[in-house]
DNA sequence: TACTTCCGTCTCATTATGTGAGATGCAAGT
DNA sequence: ACTTGCATCTCACATAATGAGACGGAAGTA
């Protein structure tokens, strides 16, 4: 099978990348592993190097660097965003209200994708936002799932309770009622990754006349189904 | 500051993926990020596609790669090694017995490093074995911190309780008599990342004639205290 | 609808870059 | 003390990468 790319540098780079993913690795092993002569994998490993895409370990071998794991965060961001764009628009336009998937930032929550509600009396959440984790339907469901020594940490200060954290889990979504700001209410679902873990969730948020008191009634079931829609499609792709 | 790591197509390779850090990005937007001409930056892009490292998303933008995500998870594994590596041989030594670290994957754990008793009777777990989650002090401890859920389903057909959970969350570490196999005693504790989530076990193991039936006792603190060290150790190299 | 603009892709003459044989220095092994 | 093996460096040279320009097609505009 053809393995060249059609720019040979990058090629031997991408096989230098692969003999390291075994793990920690000497120069001369990388020659072996690679079939690159000597000062050629010397000088393309010192390059990775220079962009922090190789480290060096306390030995002086080579190991992978801490910038793929950057990049493979943002990669991953990309990923979640990408499969979340069309359904928050969807989500949108079957509840008439703004929609956003948020992350967990340690004590703060982020917007990190969003579709508006275009017109009249709304809730806006510009993506980047950082709201806090006390308080909304979205900390509760980025909360309701953690383990029970983070859960009751989260649970210092907030809005909410853990008999209200177990109702989450048992109904699979949340609702909240002018907890982040008056006037405004909110129904979030947990989007899961491929491992299950909960990793981000998705909301809806407006006000209260329009979303009523009981906004997980209303809006429940379609919150929940675009957020399983999210996960799946993160299932499907991560090969 | 000099950039330029002496192999210019490494540099601009880099370039590259840097520009792809903010999001899925076209080509014509890839050359006025990176100030490359638009054939150099078309001819590297593609390079990078071959080798998984720039996917294309479904409007035909370049994204960062799946094979980033590999590497980075490689990465990771690498620096926990490397961590822990010194200090199971410390255990080894103040404990006189084997020990490990595990990890869970899906419903099994693996061993990712080990330090044997080079003498007498012993307990050899070969680095990459697979064990059970549901017997054994490491799969107490893989266990204990999951969110609720995880942590009920992980119990089905489990040698061990709720009960014996919540003691092992409370004392910081899980010990076991003769489940994973006759004969044989274990302690583990939490290895935990950055976010302070437990990611893997270190654990010590032998016959029960040495390590008693209270093997917690005798050696539960020295093994919170090399976890503690190797979840240290991980904080402070994770920058 | 016709025309213009912009973008992605490709070609190929040119040249700058990357290659690798061989040298050097040093640490480890005998 | 000597030998071996490894990492690092040099530099003549061959080749790979470059980028101006061409091409085709999609999108935008009049």
């Amino acid at each position: 099978m053809d393995n060249s790319s059609g720019v040979g540098v990058i090629d031997k780079a991408a096989a230098v990348l692969d003999a390291l993913e075994a793990g920690p690795t000497t120069l001369a092993q990388l020659v072996a592993a690679t079939g690159l002569s000597r000062p050629t994998v010397h000088r393309l490993a010192q390059a990775l190097v220079h962009h922090r895409l190789v480290g060096k370990d306390v030995h002086g071998r080579f190991v992978l660097g801490s910038r793929l794991v950057e990049l493979a965060s943002a990669a991953g961001e990309d990923r979640l965003i990408a499969a979340a764009g069309p359904l928050l628009i969807q989500l949108r336009d079957a509840t008439g209200e703004s929609s956003q998937v948020f992350r967990r930032q340690g004590d703060s929550r982020v917007c990190v994708a969003s579709a508006e509600r275009p017109v009249g009396l709304r809730d806006t959440i510009p993506v980047g936002t950082q709201l806090s984790m006390r308080a909304g339907s979205a900390a509760q469901v980025l909360l309701a799932w953690e383990d029970h020594e983070r859960l009751l940490d989260g649970l210092q200060n907030a809005r909410f309770t853990p008999t209200i954290l177990a109702g989450v889990r048992r109904r699979g979504w949340a609702q909240s009622l002018g907890e982040r700001e008056p006037g405004v209410a909110s129904v979030s679902a947990p989007v899961r990754g491929p491992s299950g873990r909960v990793i981000a969730a998705v909301s809806i948020s407006g006000p209260i006349e329009r979303l009523t008191r009981q906004p997980g009634r209303l809006h429940g079931d379609i919150v929940c189904q675009i957020a399983a829609q999210i996960s799946e499609a993160l299932r499907q792709n991560g090969e």
